[in-house]
DNA sequence: AATCATTAGTTGCAATTTGCAACTTTTTAT
DNA sequence: ATAAAAAGTTGCAAATTGCAACTAATGATT
């Protein structure tokens, strides 16, 4: 059977895991985001089959992520450059990178450094953070239907709501 | 021929998609993060097959992801819990929720709304932040090799940075 | 203690996907 | 004009995934 394409979960994380979640995507968006954008170039920097390069990157492009560039003045060979929606997963990506860098790379030391190029200062972690800058974990999350929720997603979200208050009393009792 | 491990890139990034990358696994996290801990609530919120669980189960656990914990004192019975590791992630599932929303979303509306459990305000952006709280984007940001890089990641870093200095002198001359 | 339902997996097989290498077709360079 | 590089495409073998049926424990009920 095919791959599930994650759909009726009615939630925007499978939607962007449909779109990015393929193995080799997030890494062809990472040579994006280091200024490559040619087919040859991602090839070899990745090592990546050709084929699954080809389809990787037809997918990316139909998605809006990636847009088909000409190379120059109309020459029919295209580029690959990041839209404004591709650009927008920096945030992954830098927050991909700096979790293997806490917790993958405890020992071996970290092998690349994000800094500001203005000012050369170490980029801070990326996290869930509050408007006055607190970070906020798991604990201090709640959620709401939103306006485009179905039902289903409004029981879910009903449920876990019982279900943690049901946790945070037995905490207190104990 | 076996799914290459990104193994020879040098960067956490590919580390971190060797551990977390995989189909549903993503999805699987999401539901820990809101309180699933049981194999068979794991198997019916996501539909998933039972032996592709069993797999992402044992490798979350083995990378220490998770862990399972006995239901009860002395039960032979587990459950799986978030360790700090794991915890840790939730940024990225976050983050990819919000770019869906912002992306993939714009008609239909947004399905679940985060928000701080405290006070009931909405949760900002995750992005990449300077100290001050500023958006950096992609040309804010520059890397260095840090204290683990291998030469291969030096020689790329510097490729990078060189190809960065002559497009910008290209955009500077038109 | 015996029976039954639930939970947590395992196994086998069919359908997809991936990787590799060789081949084609345009462009670009000399 | 010729050669080399760039960008794919194609065919086939190997690996992964999904499904459904089967098994083995636990827990609940009588």
């Amino acid at each position: 059977m095919s791959r599930n394409k994650f759909n009726d979960l009615n939630c925007s994380l499978s939607d962007s895991l449909n779109l990015i979640g393929e193995w080799w995507t997030i890494l062809i968006l990472r040579e994006s985001f280091f200024g490559t954008r040619r087919f040859e170039d991602f090839q070899q920097q990745l090592g990546i089959a050709r084929n699954i390069l080809t389809a990787r990157l037809s997918t990316l492009c139909e998605s809006g992520i990636l847009e088909r560039v000409p190379v120059k003045q109309g020459a029919k060979r295209h580029e690959y450059q990041l839209t404004t929606m591709g650009r927008d997963l920096l945030t992954i990506v830098i927050a991909l990178t700096q979790w293997g860098d806490r917790w993958l790379r405890k020992d071996q030391g970290v092998p690349v450094t994000f800094i500001e190029r203005n000012n050369g200062e170490e980029i801070p972690k990326v996290c869930v953070r509050a408007k006055d800058g607190r970070e906020l974990k798991t604990r201090d999350i709640a959620m709401l239907p939103g306006s485009g929720a179905s039902e289903d997603t409004r029981n879910r979200l009903k449920q876990i709501a019982e279900k943690w208050e049901k946790r945070m009393q037995q905490e207190s009792n104990s």
